[in-house]
DNA sequence: CTGCCTGTTTCGCATTGTGAAACGCAGGCA
DNA sequence: TGCCTGCGTTTCACAATGCGAAACAGGCAG
């Protein structure tokens, strides 16, 4: 009877398990009894018996014609009931409309979808073409950009891991920093020091440059506010001085807005 | 020791139990432990034991401010996992062209996505103004339009039961079908044992009508097909005798490109 | 202060989940 | 053809694991 495992309070093992499975089936789209054995360590008779549970739910099917076992669309359900998304989105709008007006720069709101940060919504100043490739919908990578880098930053330590266990499974290579963890996590300490998250050095082109700040509900990140500029406009620390502070405080009043004890 | 409920195999109780627990955070967007223990029925000290495994694990929050537990976005990431998406709306699109090549009606591919259908390719012939609400992204309601109670009809039991929990506690007007299961049901087996749907007769307006088929993955539907014509320009019996098989066979061939053991 | 209601902790019990080992089956190889 | 290897499945005796009644703690209202 080891006294348990260091850090487990009081879990339930069995949820634990199923929880690590599906993660494991998420990262391999479809995976065997055996891959999964191999990946998660688990006795084969335990991994049925989970599996079995999981298809009787439908969040996991025994996918077609022998090929292993797979993740069903119904997982997706699951997600729908996650809100403070359309209240953050409401409220990110007012803000990123109000810094573009103020500092003529393109400024976006995003929330994590899947394993990618989405635009929800960004403005394009009537300036020249836009730098901000503007469109909402826009999937931008969890560990080069902006906007992703500040939510990793800022997530919980057991959601940054699963994610980033998800992400170095990712043939995008945008995504393939996620492989070199101890250059990223150092990456992302100094994101949390200093606040405010920039763009992976190596990403191209250097034209242009964002600055992402994460907006919390309580203790949580929801979504990533970013306002992008042009880095032949203005020097970097100059940019950092001058707009970190409102994305700061535009970030906060978005956080105030969706705070369910109003006043 | 009763004899386990009638129908368990051999599942995980602890698994199923936190597994309805989420299903349950899911449906109230954020709920306290005494709501979740009325509605699941499991006894506080399980509710607790079970929220701390789900919230090690980063799926659940004690949301802000005391308010009680909800899901969180990562529950999102978990889908992203679900594959065949990808390859059925790639297949689906050449499919859907076919089809209005042929006939000059608009046709569409959708697929789950949370608790609707979303509309990931659609085709809208040159001719009139189109009847077909085309836009890709649009997000079909489960339970009365067709493409929805395509795949409704054909999912899984459990999924949807599921999915019917889930859409009865929705404030969407077009979801209230799912309030009076009863019927819904009843037509939902004819929707099986005639291979397509259509519309809830209830739902305006009535100038065009959509049929809507199932896309198979071996035994699992993955996707719903639809065409859409005029009632003006055509009498549905005579429409459902033209075009059924037509879309019957066009989701076949959509099952066997995206079929994994290809000859 | 008192009563009520919700969340948390405790703890002895047996139900529940566990996993080594044995089995069956299919495909590969000689 | 028969042997073998590798994967999925089933079995079963054991005890660890998860269970939940009951007791406890803290907040809020009256």
């Amino acid at each position: 009877m080891p006294p348990a495992s260091p850090s487990s309070g009081d879990q339930v093992q069995s949820v634990t398990r199923a929880l690590d499975l599906l993660q494991a089936l998420n990262r391999q789209k479809i995976a065997s009894i055996k891959q999964l054995h191999d990946t998660t360590g688990l006795p084969k008779p335990t991994i049925v018996r989970l599996l079995k549970t999981l298809i009787a739910k439908g969040y996991v099917a025994n996918d077609p014609r022998q090929g292993g076992y797979s993740v069903t669309s119904l997982v997706r359900a699951l997600s729908c009931g996650f809100h403070g998304d359309p209240l953050v989105v409401e409220a990110g709008r007012a803000w990123a409309i109000d810094l573009t007006r103020r500092f003529k720069w393109p400024a976006a709101i995003a929330v994590l979808d899947e394993n990618a940060m989405t635009v929800r919504f960004s403005t394009i100043p009537e300036s020249p073409i836009s730098p901000f490739h503007g469109t909402v919908g826009l999937r931008l990578s969890l560990v080069s950009r902006s906007l992703g880098r500040a939510y990793l930053a800022f997530c919980p330590q057991a959601e940054r891991n699963i994610l980033l266990q998800m992400l170095s499974a990712s043939k995008d290579r945008e995504d393939a920093a996620a492989r070199r963890p101890a250059a990223l996590l150092r990456a992302l300490q100094a994101i949390r020091s200093q606040g405010f998250a920039e763009r992976d050095p190596g990403v191209e082109p250097k034209s242009s440059s964002t600055l992402g700040v994460p907006v919390m509900d309580g203790d949580r990140v929801v979504a990533t506010l970013g306002l992008t500029y042009f880095t032949s406009a203005m020097k970097r620390a100059q940019a950092v001085d001058l707009y970190v502070p409102h994305l700061r405080s535009a970030a906060d009043n978005i956080s105030r807005s969706i705070s369910r004890l109003g006043s």
